[in-house]
DNA sequence: TGTACATCAGTGAACGCGCGTTCACTGATGTAC
DNA sequence: TGTACATCAGTGAACGCGCGTTCACTGATGTAC
C-alpha cells in the first residue's frame, strides 16, 4: 500500500535512523527488516532497495557511532586547552551520547558483534581501540603538559576511563533509566582525577 | 544413536556445563539446543528429558553465575581482615573468574538479557544490583574502619571498583585474549586503591 | 511543451533456513512381590 | 531369585514460526528530443 516514493539517500537516512532507535530498544541482534521497514512505513522487500541487506544497515549504524565518539574528541579538543579539563568534558559527552542513544551500548555488548562474525568483532574491536587511543593521547598529552602523573600507562588510564561509566552505564541500562548515571559518574570522575593529577603540594585541588 | 541412560541429575550437570562453553563461545544468544545436545552426546529432544526448555537452561547458568560471585566475596572475607586487602584479592578473583569463564561475560552483556524479556532483564539486573551491594558493603566496612575515605558513596565506589574490570575484559575479550588483564587492571588497581584510602597524614575528616 | 522511453522506488507473494519444541515410540533400569 | 510392570532416558520425524531475501511486477519520476 502506497508508500509514497523517496529518494534512496533519503531512505538511507531515513532507515539508518530508525536503526538506531530499533537497536536502542531490542538491541542489535534484535534488528529486524520487518520492524524496520514498517518504522519508516515501507514493506521488508523495499528496503532492498536502498541496502544489500542487513549487514548494511549494520555497518552505517556501526559508521555512525564511531563518528559520534570520535566526533566528541574533536570537539572537546576546541572547547578546553588543560587536558584534565577536555578529559571531564569528554565523559559527560560520552555519558549524554549513551543516554540519548541508548543504541551505542546495545552495539558494543552485543551478541551480534560479540560472537557472531570473525567481522562484526573486528570491527568493534578496532573501534573500541582506535577511541581508547584518542583517550589514551589526551592522557599522554597531560602527562607531556605535567598534569597527570607520569608514572601510569595512558592506556590503563584511557581503560580506566571508559571504567567509570561502562558499569553505570549498563546498569542504568538494565534498571531502565532509574540509576542517575550523570551524577554517579561525575562522583567517580572526582575520585579518579584527583587520584590522576599531579599534587601541587599542599595546594588547593 | 544410541548414548548410553544416565540418571537426570547427571545429565542436568553436563548440560549445565555444556551450555556455560557454549556461551563463552557464542554468547548467550547463541545457546542452541541442538548444538548444546550434540556436545552431550544427545539428540536435541533428549534435552527436554532434563529441562522445560532453552529458558531454562539459561535460567540455571544464571544461577551458576550468581553463585561464583556471591562466593568469591564470601571467600575474601575469610582470607583477609583489611577490607582494602579484600577488594584486592575480590578484583583478583573476579578477573580471573571472567577469564577462566567467559560465559560469564556474554551473560551479563547479552542480547537476551538486554532486550528480549523482562523477566531475564530483571534477573540480571538484580544479580547486578546483589553483587554491588555486596561489594558496596565492602567499602562501607572499609570506612568504618578507618581504612577508606569517607567523602565519597560506598555504591559509587563499588560502581568503579566494577569499572576496573569491564572494558578491559571487554577489550580483552574482543581481541581474542590479547590484552594482559590481569596486569592492566592490576596498575588500575593500584591507582584506584591508592586514591581511595586514607592518607596517613590526614587521618579523619 | 508534449511524447517516448529509461530509470527507479515501491509492492506482495513465495522461498528457504534455522531452530525450539512436541510426540509417539523403544529399550534399559528400577521396583514389588 | 525370578517375573511382571512402572518408570525413565533415550530416538527421530514432524511441526510451526520468525525472519532474511529474491523476484516478477507496477506505477511514478526523470530525461532526451
Amino acid at each position: 500500500m502506497g508508500a509514497t516514493k523517496q529518494r534512496t539517500e533519503v531512505r538511507r537516512r531515513q532507515i539508518a535512523r530508525a536503526a538506531l532507535r530499533l537497536m536502542a530498544r531490542r538491541g542489535a541482534g534484535g534488528l529486524r527488516i520487518g520492524a524496520l521497514a514498517r518504522s519508516v512505513g515501507l514493506v521488508p522487500s523495499a528496503v532492498y532497495r536502498h541496502f544489500r541487506g542487513r549487514d548494511a544497515v549494520m555497518d552505517l549504524v556501526l559508521d555512525y557511532v564511531r563518528d559520534e565518539l570520535m566526533a566528541n574528541v574533536a570537539a572537546v579538543r576546541t572547547q578546553a586547552r588543560d587536558p584534565l579539563k577536555r578529559l571531564h568534558r569528554l565523559l559527560r559527552r560520552h555519558v549524554r551520547l549513551i543516554v540519548q542513544n541508548r543504541a551505542i551500548l546495545r552495539v558494543v555488548f552485543s551478541e551480534d558483534v560479540f560472537g557472531e562474525s570473525p567481522r562484526r568483532r573486528e570491527q568493534v574491536r578496532a573501534l573500541m581501540h582506535d577511541y581508547l587511543g584518542a583517550v589514551a593521547e589526551l592522557f599522554q598529552e597531560g602527562q607531556q603538559a605535567g598534569r597527570v602523573r607520569r608514572d601510569a600507562e595512558p592506556r590503563t588510564l584511557a581503560l580506566m576511563f571508559l571504567g567509570l561509566i561502562q558499569p553505570a552505564a549498563l546498569l542504568w541500562h538494565l534498571s531502565g533509566k532509574q540509576l542517575p548515571v550523570a551524577v554517579v559518574t561525575e562522583q567517580a570522575w572526582e575520585i579518579f582525577s584527583e587520584s590522576v593529577a599531579t599534587k601541587p603540594k599542599e595546594e588547593r585541588r
